[in-house]
DNA sequence: AGTTAAATATGATAGCCATCATGTAAATGT
DNA sequence: ACATTTACATGATGGCTATCATATTTAACT
């Protein structure tokens, strides 16, 4: 049945907000398109009305998520600390799409890498921004190295099996990342 | 036809060795049963003679790979240097299983979860006693954060398209790690 | 109010893949 | 040498999934 433009509207943003959840959660594999529709409150036979093809679904999914994701241009500290909290890593469908989802970008198709590539830059920007204290040269290099070691730990973090060394990785490596924060460099 | 013992052995071998290229490739979801056995030179009615399952491959797979990829205890500075390297980003299917595949561990079964904590833990203490001029406190910090730091610079700079912004991730990261590295802590 | 267009539902279809069944031939043990 | 075991090959099978075809209902436009 015909449902009104904002109905659609609705629905077409519910898809990409079950999405971007089911694909943070179980990989974009690992989720079918009817999964997907079913979560949203519909059946699979609408999809190919709001998207292509499951590709599609997949680069605007990440479009949509990485727009709303934004984090860090405030208080970095606390940021990191959230970040690197057992809270989050527990919470990986609600988390960080970059946490969730960098490792399976290699494997997508060139508009999905695009958007990814995207949000990246966003990103590490934002957090630059956050370092007034940190004169141009070193700004980039923080943030850089800050936001690759907060990614890493939370994707280590979330495979091992061990909840004691898990632990251990996140709170070491906010130890480590404070650390950097903290201290101007003199050369490189 | 049935094969000499050290050859089924050799067999064993290769499926594990393809497998591991193929998997860092293109991801455990991406390659078939079949895929596997082909590239080893069989087909796939042997399969389950070597393995119970394919989950069973990825687990043994995983095991395999990671007791051989050691790295880092001799000149830290140097295997940094390697690991964050446009050739080491490009080189997925022979590199680093850890940046190749921990991100798809959390959605495996317990027992190649276990094999990649077990992988982590070494890999950890590898690189702690590869800085001996760190005191014991220190030392742990150290090892996690650049660690976090270079498996998430890889994944990131594999999943960036911009060639000049995927470079300088690796490169900052580079920077950002050795800076840390030549400097003591005083406090944390 | 009536016509048309469109959004979604229901119901195929085709391909891929993990796994199983069975055959075959060669290695191993006597 | 022979019997037996067994590693691998060939050939199903069943389930899942992306995508398509068609029907239905109702919003949108005149």
């Amino acid at each position: 049945m015909k449902v009104s433009r904002e109905q659609m509207a609705e629905n077409r943003r519910r898809i990409l907000d079950v999405a971007s959840r089911l694909f943070r959660d179980k990989g974009f594999d690992a989720v079918s398109v009817a999964e997907v529709m079913k979560a949203a409150g519909l059946t699979h036979g609408g999809f190919y009305g709001h998207f292509s093809s499951k590709d599609d679904l997949i680069a605007q999914t990440l479009a949509h998520v990485l727009a709303l994701d934004a984090g860090g241009e405030g208080d970095l500290r606390a940021y990191v600390d959230a970040y690197l909290s057992p809270r989050h890593r527990d919470n990986a469908a609600g988390g960080c799409p970059t946490a969730g989802l960098v490792a399976a970008i290699r494997h997508q198709t060139p508009a999905t890498r695009s958007a990814m590539t995207e949000g990246l830059r966003s990103q590490i920007d934002r957090i630059g921004k956050a370092l007034p204290e940190f004169d141009a040269a070193d700004r980039r290099r923080v943030a850089i190295g800050s936001w690759a070691a907060m990614v890493g730990a939370v994707i280590i973090a979330r495979a091992i099996d061990d909840p004691t060394l898990s632990d251990e990785v996140l709170e070491q490596t906010r130890a480590w990342i404070n650390a950097g924060l903290g201290q101007q460099f003199a050369s490189a």
